[in-house]
DNA sequence: TTTGTTTAAGTGTTAAAACATTTAAGTTTG
DNA sequence: CAAACTTAAATGTTTTAACACTTAAACAAA
């Protein structure tokens, strides 16, 4: 459905702030659609995030901050959410041997096997869900003109 | 710059997949951003959606089903945000004739006064701000392609 | 009417985000 | 070396989101 039905808008709304109000809606939309294809594994988005970050590292490990660098959302609190996934055995910890300070980070093979499972589940339904209407080159596109709009 | 480097991305990202992350990352750094622009007002991103959405129907005011069902995020909790709005002066509430049930709100003079003020002050930096990079066709283009991304 | 259902708004509670601060290890410089 | 500074991770606190639940009014049907 167009934005503006789906605000409800009355008036017309410029080019630029269509894009922003879009960009916005667009992204609710997303992660509520996310986080509902994420519930039945008890993850949230971050989670998520943090677990695919690790699984494009693996077997190298990350640091927490590396981890903060890599994500979505820059605001998030890593060191909690990695412990929450450390106490559900998706990850792992181990002290950095050189610098005291650091912890380097690792998805665990049952957090591997976590992955796997979900992105199966979400194979399955591909044509069904988010973006499935657009073509290779839309989809190109759109990251493009966002890449543009961050500018 | 690109999604691949902000994410510090090694291996190459699929199309639709970098439109999600893209779509998710582009939504946090605006979010930000807007969250930066508001602070000086004293508003939150909902708060400030909300005002807009009742400036948008004034001199009507809006129940508070109408004003969620045409907010960005729909899961926002619209009774605490307006009683906030309230305190501050910028809404009003006025229980409506017929149906008991609902409650009217509208935006006060103080709230137009405050909206005016931030379209001034974000005026004057339109050609910095947020997607001023885009022209008219490509931000209209990349709209179409949300939109189109949501069905 | 009275019973049940639906709808609108508000409230309660838990978890998470946002932001500042702390602790501890490493680095730099006088 | 010692003091000052920087960096990495963790923690504290306040606010907000998320979700279920409650209350009260309207509506519908027996």
């Amino acid at each position: 459905m167009k934005l503006e039905m789906e605000l409800k808008s009355t008036r017309p709304i410029p080019a630029k702030q269509r894009a922003v109000l879009n960009i916005l809606f667009t992204a609710s939309w997303l992660d509520c659609y996310i986080t509902r294809q994420l519930r039945p594994y008890g993850l949230t988005g971050p989670q998520y995030n943090i677990l695919r970050i690790l699984n494009g590292s693996f077997p190298k490990g990350l640091s927490v901050l590396d981890i903060k660098s890599r994500m979505l959302d820059r605001s998030s609190n890593v060191s909690r959410l990695v412990e929450k996934l450390r106490l559900s055995g998706f990850v792992e910890r181990v002290p950095h041997g050189r610098d005291r300070r650091m912890v380097i980070v690792t998805i665990s093979e049952t957090g591997k096997k976590l992955l796997s499972d979900i992105e199966k589940a979400q194979v399955i339904e591909s044509n069904s869900g988010a973006g499935s209407k657009l073509t290779e080159a839309e989809a190109l596109e759109l990251a493009h003109l966002l890449d543009k709009f961050r500018e």
